[in-house]
RNA sequence: GGGCGGUUAGCUCAGUGGGAGAGCGCUUGACUCACAUUCAAGAGGUCACUGGUUCGAGUCCAGUACCGCCCA
C-alpha cells in the first residue's frame, strides 16, 4: 500500500508511459497458442504504413482494445494481432514526392532501385502509427506484428492468385476500367468517388444517313462523340420504331454508325436517344458488347486525344471539348445547351477526374465467389452489428461486378505471371520459370503490374496467422472472433475478406463484424486534410490523456452512428477521470488499519444498511455492464459506470460513510473501509477496458490487489450481494435528504447554517429507519436538530414537503410567507392530482388490469397509493396553514 | 432512380412496448476537511407530422415532410 501523497488532480502524463512500459515489460499483451483457455482473437484493420493516427483510428482501436481487454480479464486467451498495410498507391505517391524534391522521378531510378527506396522509406518513416497506437493504450501482441509485404503474407498473395487463376476465377482481358490519368493506373470501381458537379448537357443533332431527318442525342461529354459507334433507343419507344436499323452520320467526323435498340436506354431522359461510346463509358461498353459494336478509343492514358480523334488528335481532353463544340455549333449540329448536374468520378487518392478506358487488365470473377459470401451472412455465420449493415453488405454483394485487380504502379505484390516473348504463352507461377513450358524459350518477361492493395488485405485474417501453412495459430485462433471497422470500408475490405476466407480457408474469417461510424468535426463535417478541420488524437492525449480520449470516443453515441467531436465532451471525460482519481484518493487516505485479508471473511448480511445498498447496486451494475459488452453496447456500458461511480458511489455512498470513517466505532469503520475498498476494486476492474491507464495506476496502489489489473479477473459478483430491501430503504433516506435540501433551497438557506427539521413518518418502520440514520440525514441535509416522530403535531410556522412515507417540515419562526407556501403546495398538489388521475384511469381500465403483466399492474397500484397519500398529506397541510 | 439512417430540452446526443433521460449551456446558492476539473437546488419537452397495431407507442407498422449517407 502506497502511503505517498497523491496529487489533487490526476495527471495522465505522469502515468501513461510508465504504465504502458510496465505492461510491455511484463509481456502482458502476448497471447500464446493452445493454452487450454478458450481463444478470443481480433486482427487489427491494418493502418496504412504511410498513415498517422487520426480520429477514425482512435475510435476503431479504442473499441478493439475495450473488447480485447475485457475478454482477457474474463479469462480468454486474448490475441489482438497488429500490423500495417503497404498501401500501394498512397505509399508510392509519398516516395515519389520525396524524390521530386531531389528533382528525380521513379523512372530515373528504375523499378528495382525505386522499390529499394520505398523499403528504405518504410524503415525510416513508416509505421509511426504503431507508436501512436501504443500511446492510445492498445494492448496488441506486438511480437506478432505483420506487414502485408512481409514474405509470409506475400506467399499467401501468390498462392491465392495462382489458385484463382487455375480455377479460372482470375482472367486478363480488354475491358472498360477506371483510369486515373494522374496516377497512371487502373482503379477498381470502389476507388472512384462520385461527386455531383455542375456541368452542361449538350443536345447534338445526328443526321440520318438516308437524309430522311435526324436524331438528337444528349451528352455531358461531347468529346466522346468522336468515339461513338452507335446511337441507341429503347426497343419499345414508338417515336423511334421507324429508325431502328437505319444509320446516322456522325457530325464533323462523318463516320456512319448504326441505330440500335437496347433496354438500357431510358426513354424519359432527354430525347430518349443516346450516343454509344463503348471505349469511354461503362454502360456504353455493355451496350457495345451486346450489339457487337466497334470500340474506338479516342482518349489515351494521359488524357490526350488519339489519332482516332482525327483533326483533334493530340489535344488535351477538355481542350478538345471546346474545339469540337465550336465546330458542332458552326455546322449547325448543336441544338441546345442546358445546365445539368451530374456525378463526376474522381480518383480517391488524388481527386483527378477519372477516365473510363478500355484497357488490358487482370480481373477477379466475382459471381462464383460472391455466392458463398452471401450465404455465410444470410445464415448468420458472419453476423453484422448493428444488423442493418447486413443489408448494405448483401445489396452490394448481390450485384457485385468483377474486380479489377491490376495496378500500373511499382510498389506492391507483383503479378506472378510471365509472358513468353517467342510464342506468346502466359505462364502463372510462384517463382520465375527458367523457360517457357510450351516452346522452351527463355525469353520470359514478367507482367509489370502489381496487385490492388486490397487484394492482400483481403487475406489479412488468415495470412497473418501463417496461411497457407497449416500453423498452430490458424488452428487455435482462426476464425477470429470479431472484426471492428467503420462502415466506410465494408465493401473495400469486409466483403473481400469474407469471400476470400470462404474460398481459401473454407471458413468465415470472423464471427462478428462490429461496425462503427465516423468521427466528424463539431459542425458535422467529415474531418479532412483539405478542410484542415481534423483534430489530432495525439493532441488530445497530450492535453488530456489517453483514457479521456477513449472515454470521449466510446460514450454518447449509438453503435454504427456517426459522432461529432466536441472539446466540451473531452473536458467532461477528463472530469470523470479526475472524479475517479479523487474518489480513489479519498479511499486510500481512509484505509488506515484496514486489512483486506481479514475483511474478505465478512458476512454481508451483518453489514450496515448503506453498505448492503451499494454492494447490491454494484452487483447489478456489474451484471448490466457485462450484458452490454456482450451485446457490443460499449457506450451504454460506459454510461452505466459513469452514473454509478459519480452519482451513487461518490455523491451518495462516500458521503454516507464519512461519519463512520471519522467516528469512534471501530467495527463500523472497518466495515465501511471494506465496502469502500471492495466497490472501488470492482469498479476499477469494470472500468479498466475503457480507461486502462488510470485504473491500473490506482489499482496497483490499492491494498490486497495483484500484479496488474489488466490480467485481474472480470467481476462476477455473488448473488448474496443483491439486497432489494436495502435498496428500497436507502431510497427513502435519499428522498428525505433531498426533500430537506429542497426546502432549504426554497428559502435560500446557505449550507453553513444548520436548521431544525421535523419529519413525521407515516409508518413506524419508516420512523425506525430514519431514526437509525438520524446523524446521517442530519449531516447530509444540515438538519440540526432533527426530530423524527409518527404522531406529533406538525409545526405551523414551517415549509412542508410530502414524500412517500413521510412528511418533512422545515420550521422557520416567523419567516414563512404563507401565501407563497400555499402557492407552492398548490403546485405540488396539482402535479400529484394529475399523476393520481392518470394512474387511476389506467387501473380502472379492465383491459389494462387483465392484459398487462401483473408486476406492471402491481407497480401501478403502489404508485396510486403513493399519490393518494401525497395528495391527502398536502391537502391536510394546506388546511393547517390557511386555517 | 434504388437503398439506408436521422428528426427527443437552448446545443450535442442516449433511450431495449409499461412513470420522458444524460452531458454541456442557463438560473440560484456554496472554496462543507477526496475533488471548484467540485457540491447542492432549479428552470427547460406537442419525442417532426398523419394514420394504424396494442390494455398501453418516443419505442412496433404504413405513409408524409425535411436533413444526411451509400449505391447506380
Amino acid at each position: 500500500m502506497s502511503r505517498e501523497r497523491l496529487p489533487k488532480n490526476y495527471n495522465p502524463a505522469d502515468v501513461e508511459d510508465r504504465i504502458y512500459d510496465f505492461w510491455m515489460k511484463e509481456n502482458l499483451f502476448h497471447a500464446e497458442v493452445e493454452t487450454g483457455k478458450e481463444p478470443f482473437c481480433i486482427v487489427i484493420p491494418p493502418p496504412n504504413v504511410t498513415g498517422s493516427l487520426h480520429m477514425g483510428h482512435a475510435l476503431d482501436n479504442t473499441l478493439q482494445d475495450i473488447l480485447i481487454r475485457w475478454k482477457r480479464m474474463q479469462g480468454y486467451e486474448a490475441l489482438w494481432l497488429p500490423g500495417m498495410d503497404h498501401a500501394g498507391i498512397a505509399t508510392q505517391i509519398k516516395v515519389e514526392e520525396q524524390l521530386a524534391k531531389e528533382g528525380l522521378s521513379r523512372h530515373d531510378l528504375g523499378r528495382e532501385a525505386f522499390i529499394d527506396r520505398v523499403w528504405e522509406w518504410k524503415e525510416k518513416y513508416g509505421g509511426q502509427i504503431i507508436n501512436q497506437l501504443k500511446r492510445l493504450g492498445a494492448s496488441c501482441d506486438w511480437e506478432r506484428q505483420r506487414f502485408t509485404m512481409d514474405e509470409g503474407l506475400s506467399e499467401a498473395v501468390k498462392t491465392v492468385f495462382l489458385r484463382l487463376y487455375e480455377k479460372g476465377l482470375i482472367y486478363r482481358g480488354d475491358y472498360i476500367i477506371n483510369w486515373c490519368p494522374r496516377c497512371k493506373t487502373a482503379l477498381s470501381d470502389l476507388e472512384v468517388e462520385h461527386q455531383p458537379t455542375a456541368g452542361k448537357l449538350y443536345h447534338v443533332r445526328y443526321p440520318l444517313e438516308d437524309g430522311s431527318g435526324h436524331i438528337t442525342v444528349a451528352t455531358t461529354r461531347p468529346e466522346t462523340i468522336l468515339g461513338d459507334t452507335a446511337v441507341a433507343v429503347h426497343p419499345d419507344d414508338e417515336r423511334y420504331r421507324e429508325v431502328v436499323g437505319k444509320r446516322v452520320v456522325l457530325p464533323v467526323l462523318g463516320r456512319v454508325i448504326p441505330i440500335v435498340a437496347d433496354e438500357y436506354v431510358d426513354p424519359e431522359f432527354g430525347s430518349g436517344a443516346v450516343k454509344v461510346t463503348p471505349a469511354h463509358d461503362p454502360n456504353d461498353f455493355e451496350i457495345g458488347a451486346r450489339h457487337g459494336l466497334e470500340s474506338v478509343t479516342v482518349i489515351d492514358e494521359d488524357g490526350i486525344m488519339t489519332d482516332a480523334a482525327g483533326k483533334y488528335a493530340g489535344m488535351e481532353r477538355y481542350q478538345c471539348r471546346e474545339a469540337l463544340l465550336k465546330d458542332l455549333e458552326e455546322g449547325g449540329y448543336l441544338v441546345k445547351v442546358d445546365d445539368h448536374e451530374h456525378a463526376v468520378g474522381r480518383c480517391q487518392r488524388c481527386q483527378t477526374v477519372v477516365e473510363p478506358l478500355v484497357s488490358k487488365q487482370w480481373f477477379v470473377k466475382m459471381k462464383p465467389l460472391a455466392r458463398p459470401a452471401i450465404e455465410a451472412v444470410k445464415e448468420g455465420r458472419v453476423r453484422f452489428v448493428p444488423e442493418r449493415f447486413k443489408r448494405i453488405y448483401l445489396n452490394w454483394m448481390e450485384k457485385v461486378h468483377d474486380w479489377c485487380i491490376s495496378r500500373q504502379i511499382w510498389w506492391g505484390h507483383r503479378i506472378p505471371v510471365w509472358y513468353c516473348q517467342d510464342c506468346g504463352e502466359t505462364i502463372a507461377a510462384a517463382e520465375e520459370p527458367d523457360r517457357c513450358p510450351k516452346c522452351a524459350s527463355s525469353e520470359l518477361i514478367q507482367d509489370p503490374d502489381v496487385l490492388d492493395t486490397w487484394f492482400s488485405s483481403a487475406l489479412w485474417p488468415f495470412s497473418t496467422m501463417g496461411w497457407p501453412e497449416d500453423t498452430p495459430e490458424l488452428r487455435y485462433f482462426y476464425p477470429t472472433s470479431v472484426l471492428v471497422t467503420g462502415y466506410d470500408i465494408i465493401f473495400f475490405w469486409v466483403a473481400r475478406m469474407i469471400f476470400s476466407a470462404l474460398e481459401h480457408t473454407g471458413q468465415v474469417p470472423f464471427r462478428d463484424v462490429l461496425i462503427h461510424g465516423i468521427v466528424r468535426d463539431e459542425q458535422g463535417r467529415k474531418m479532412s486534410k483539405s478542410l484542415g478541420n481534423g483534430i489530432d488524437p495525439l493532441e488530445v492525449i497530450d492535453k488530456y490523456g489517453a483514457d479521456t480520449l477513449r472515454f470521449t470516443l466510446v460514450t454518447g453515441n449509438a453503435p454504427g452512428n456517426d459522432m461529432r467531436f466536441y472539446w466540451e465532451r473531452v473536458e467532461g471525460s477528463r472530469n470523470f477521470c479526475n472524479k475517479i482519481w479523487n474518489a480513489s484518493r479519498f479511499v486510500l487516505m481512509n484505509l488506515e488499519g484496514f486489512d483486506p485479508e481479514m475483511s474478505l471473511a465478512g458476512n454481508v448480511s451483518e453489514l450496515p444498511l448503506v453498505d448492503r445498498w451499494i454492494l447490491s447496486r454494484l452487483r447489478a451494475v456489474a451484471a448490466e455492464v457485462t450484458q452490454n459488452l456482450e451485446r457490443y453496447e460499449l457506450g451504454e456500458a460506459a454510461r452505466l459506470l459513469y452514473d454509478f461511480i459519480w452519482s451513487e458511489y461518490c455523491d451518495w455512498y462516500i458521503e454516507l460513510v464519512k461519519p463512520r470513517l471519522y467516528g469512534k466505532d471501530v467495527q463500523s469503520k472497518r466495515m465501511a473501509q471494506f465496502t469502500l475498498w471492495y466497490v472501488l476494486d470492482n469498479v476499477l476492474r469494470l472500468l479498466h477496458p475503457f480507461m486502462p491507464f488510470i485504473t491500473e495506476e490506482i489499482w496497483q496502489r490499492l491494498p490486497g490487489t495483484g500484479k496488474s489489473l489488466m490480467v485481474a479477473d472480470w467481476p462476477v459478483l455473488p448473488e448474496i450481494l443483491t439486497d432489494e430491501e436495502a435498496e428500497e430503504a436507502v431510497a427513502i433516506l435519499m428522498e428525505t435528504v433531498k426533500a430537506i435540501r429542497n426546502l432549504r433551497a426554497e428559502v435560500k438557506l446557505s449550507p453553513s447554517t444548520r436548521s431544525r427539521v421535523v419529519v413525521k413518518a407515516t409508518a413506524s418502520r419508516t420512523a425506525d429507519l430514519l431514526r437509525d440514520h438520524l446523524e446521517l440525514i442530519s449531516e447530509l441535509a444540515r438538519a440540526t436538530p432533527l426530530e423524527i416522530n409518527t404522531d406529533g403535531e406538525p409545526p405551523s410556522q414551517a415549509l412542508a414537503s410530502i414524500i412517500p412515507g413521510a412528511e418533512v417540515y422545515l420550521p422557520l419562526r416567523g419567516l414563512v410567507d404563507i401565501d407563497r407556501e400555499i402557492a407552492r403546495l398548490g403546485r405540488d398538489l396539482a402535479k400529484a392530482r394529475d399523476e393520481f388521475e392518470r394512474s387511476k384511469r389506467k387501473l380502472e381500465d379492465r383491459n389494462f388490469v387483465k392484459k398487462a403483466p401483473p408486476e406492471i399492474v402491481a407497480r401501478e397500484r403502489e404508485k396510486l397509493a403513493e399519490y393518494r397519500e401525497k395528495i391527502s398529506g398536502i391537502e391536510e397541510r394546506l388546511r393547517q396553514i390557511s386555517g
